[in-house]
DNA sequence: CGATGCCTGCCC
DNA sequence: GGGCAGGCATCG
């Protein structure tokens, strides 16, 4: 499912939900979810109460009144729902429950069972695997040109694998890595290292404004993918490229092709974003 | 580094 | 039945 402003738009719907709620009782379906086991978690939250709901890159930071952090992360399928009654029926793909002292209910459900969840103490954040090696936030004020232009140059890589490593930038994944990429005319197989600092420069801002923009209209759905209220997002029909085979480039009226680059369907204009070879002598 | 596993559904 | 799907950890 998610990458970044979908993960931001489930933070911003599931807040309100939450926040200021204890739980009364957890339960699962599927434990391997949940690190450390059920028990762990009943044990640590349930008489606790939710603070706040913080994101960082796609990782979700539930925050609780005794200096404990859950950090939920959806991988590809995960979402959560919050219904008023614990008898509300559940879904096929419900694998993890908490029940709080409203009697209302906040339910993981992952059809692929890939998503995962861990606790932590608040502020030890970074020993969580993943966490611990997660590049900047792409802002402005977090995203560094020259910092993201020295990773880049260090790599051989293509670009599009590259952009895809969360220790180079949080957040981006399959769909705005061939966003991005196609906003800057970059080709998604050029090695890293070969970038002009212009095209750098030009993927750093497409990096930044692009996700920004997704966020403003609610994330992509053009699987699965809902916030925490049930609501689509609106980016899919933003899309320049991702799942565009066959249909005209939006600049250039080229048709877009559809390649494989490190086993990932990767999205791209010939025309506009062509491969750079290397001048041999 | 690249390849593989984790899961289930869907589309060909 | 095979291949593919918003991702990542964990191998060689």
């Amino acid at each position: 499912m998610p990458e970044l402003p979908e993960v931001e738009n489930v933070r911003l719907s599931l807040l309100p939900l939450i926040q200021g709620k204890t739980i009364t009782a957890i339960g699962t379906n599927w434990e391997k979810i949940l690190t450390g086991g059920l028990a762990h978690f009943q044990q640590t939250l349930v008489g606790h109460t939710v603070t706040g709901l913080d994101r960082r890159g796609k990782y979700l930071l539930f925050r609780f009144d005794h200096g404990v952090t859950m950090v939920s992360h959806l991988r590809m399928e995960g979402k959560y729902q919050v219904v008023p009654y614990p008898t509300v029926p559940f879904g096929r793909f419900a694998h993890v429950w908490f029940t709080f002292s409203d009697d209302s209910q906040l339910r993981y459900h992952d059809m692929r069972k890939f998503g995962r969840m861990q606790l932590i103490a608040t502020g030890q954040e970074y020993l969580v695997s993943g966490l611990s090696s997660l590049g900047p936030e792409p802002t402005p004020a977090q995203f560094d040109l020259a910092a993201f232009a020295a990773k880049l140059k260090a790599r051989k890589a293509p670009i599009k694998s590259v952009l895809l490593d969360q220790t180079v930038v949080a957040g981006v994944g399959n769909i705005y890595a061939d966003e991005t990429l196609w906003q800057a005319r970059v080709n998604p197989q050029q090695p890293a290292c070969t970038l002009k600092k212009t095209e750098i420069a030009a993927l750093h801002d497409a990096i930044i404004a692009v996700l920004a923009q997704s966020i403003q209209l609610g994330g992509t759905s053009v699987h699965t993918f809902v916030d925490a209220t049930g609501a689509r997002g609106g980016f899919q029909d933003r899309l320049h490229v991702y799942e565009r085979q066959g249909e005209p480039c939006d600049r250039c009226g080229t048709d877009i092709v559809k390649i494989k680059v490190g086993q990932r369907g990767t999205h791209y204009c010939p025309k506009c974003q062509p491969l750079r070879k290397r001048v041999i002598r």
